[in-house]
DNA sequence: TTTCGACTTGAAAACGGTTTCACACTTGTG
DNA sequence: CACAAGTGTGAAACCGTTTTCAAGTCGAAA
């Protein structure tokens, strides 16, 4: 070292201890020279704290959960935290939860359906915080953030509802996911109990298809509301391509309030979940249990609101904000 | 420990020691009992290596990024590296890619613009292989994989060209670009020297006013070619408003045929740039230049498909592969 | 039986920091 | 001027692995 001291520089450069002006000047001066860097690797070691947040996720094809992932590492990083990032497919026998607790991570956030009940455990017993977001999960002991799927897609029920349409289909996901629950039971309740509701599956790119078949073998449907905006997409091109008149024939609602859904062609009634507030929220649960512990599990509900567009308009006098002029009620 | 040995548990965990059965059995059946893994960041410590590899990268909104990162991640994770994100606006004094060091990835992976040259010398003095994508960077000891611009743009010329297309825009990002740049040169290329092209910027969300003010203010302009297929949905947009009929009265073109470009709604011409491709070939290199640092800096150019479809159509004995029927040449 | 190698294992020194503790040195008070 | 309290610094132990080196065990060849 051209300075004097092994401990000191350590003192130099972790914030918060006392060192005289003079020897903290000639450090960073010597570790300028050298271009020295502190090790984070050795320095997580010593510490038992990594500054590493593992980061569970699935594919990112829906431009949601891309949000969502550029808002956590931002937000992550500005409160001096790197993101791991961890494929949920990551083969059976060694699950992804697993690997992010190798490495140390100080916490583990992870998105929706990719955390069994074990390996939760596992990470709560040894005192690594998990958030989980896009699904509650009740029993174990990790904080949940998640959007009120359910008053979101009562809302869209109302709508329909108060529209006049009497037979839907909800379209959800081929593979079971709570939020689809959700919004399915939410759907279920605003559009009241004498309406007939069926439900359908498709994968994302197969949703036109889907629709197409659904819709002309079962004529009298007037609504359709999707688990996400991009089935949604796709039952707006059906509609077009089968002639059906949207929304006067047809009315279809999706959810996610993806930017793509305030295209002009689509211009898709959907229900806005906002991808930052739920990074934040997450960030911020984070942080204040890594900071002390013992706090009590929460579930955090976020609004989910209404953003009424041309595939199933507003009605006058009717909540929810108004994008396109009030509708035309059947 | 409930075996007999401070090292000879690593000779266990680290495959290729060679350890007596029998003494492989208890550990593994101790480290079993205990929950025990070794520690991802002692091992790096020792091993001098991490198994972590940087990724710095900007924003996500735009899908073929996102795409990118989710195939760079399972990619690298099923070759036993992790992903580390870090974000490009990280702040000036301290620039992201120095974040990435500090955790002494093995390797670091760069998006277009965000890798300074400086930075670039700093690592690979310290032996961490860079791959940037996106860009060329000449000159420094980098190596690069990035899509045939040009090539892929010229196409796009070429298409207008033929399709009777004497007037353009090139529509661009408001931030310089190195792959907007190329994108430009090709296209002008394509269109021939006696072409007038206008080069106008704009950000992706505001395309669609940027595109209405030009397309009115400039008349005789036949053909909209965008940086990226973001931007020329707002172009179709516009040209919709101004009741320009697309193609007929305008072409327009996007580049990087994300997946919205195949809706029947905008049924964009694109140019092909697949995303798993460009991970697949990054990765690769980085694990070659891994093993051997001492091959030469390489250049990977990955071929760009001109994919025509309604907006800008092929024309009959043109190449190109063909998605909607012949086009109606003008 | 001795000798030589092949294998397996343990001891100990890294890896690059942090942190506790003690020591010297200021400084303020009676 | 002695004494307590407070400050800045160094010595050394430690974080949990890997790795080199030497020692020990065993079987086979001489």
């Amino acid at each position: 070292m051209a300075g004097v001291s092994p401990a000191t520089v350590s003192r130099v450069f972790a914030s918060g201890s006392s060192v005289s002006p003079a020897v903290d000047g000639k450090v960073r001066a010597a570790a300028n020279e050298l271009g020295y860097r502190p090790s984070v690797m050795a320095r997580s070691l010593a510490r038992a704290r990594t500054d590493l947040v593992a980061l569970v996720v699935g594919r990112l094809n829906n431009p949601f959960d891309a949000q969502l992932v550029e808002e956590l590492s931002e937000i992550l990083d500005a409160r001096g935290k790197r993101l791991l990032v961890v494929p949920a497919d990551h083969g059976e026998n060694d699950p992804a939860a697993l690997v992010a607790l190798d490495y140390q991570v100080d916490g583990i956030i992870v998105a929706a359906g990719h955390l069994s009940k074990a390996s939760a455990e596992r990470f709560l017993q040894l005192g690594v915080p998990v958030i989980l977001y896009g699904r509650e999960m009740h029993a174990a002991g990790v904080d949940c953030v998640v959007a009120d799927n359910v008053s979101g897609a009562r809302q869209v029920g109302a709508l329909f509802r108060r529209s006049g349409v009497r037979n839907a289909i909800f379209l959800r996901h081929k593979r079971r996911t709570f939020s689809d629950d959700e919004r399915g039971t939410g759907f279920r309740e605003g559009m009241g109990p004498d309406a007939t509701i069926r439900e359908l599956q498709s994968s994302s790119a197969g949703s036109r298809d889907a629709a197409m078949a659904a819709l002309s073998e079962w004529p009298s449907v007037t609504g359709v509301f999707c688990a996400n905006d991009l089935l949604a997409f796709g039952v707006v091109e059906a509609a077009v391509q089968l002639g059906l008149k949207v929304p006067d024939r047809l009315r279809v609602a999706g959810f996610d309030d993806i930017d793509m859904a305030a295209s002009p062609f689509y211009d898709l009634t959907s229900v806005r979940q906002p991808p930052g507030e739920i990074a934040s929220w997450v960030v911020e649960r984070l942080l204040e249990r890594l900071e002390s512990p013992g706090l009590a599990v929460t579930t955090q509900r976020l609004p989910a609101r209404l953003v009424p567009r041309r595939t199933a308009p507003a009605l006058p006098g009717f909540g929810g904000l108004c994008v396109s002029g009030p509708g035309n009620g059947e």
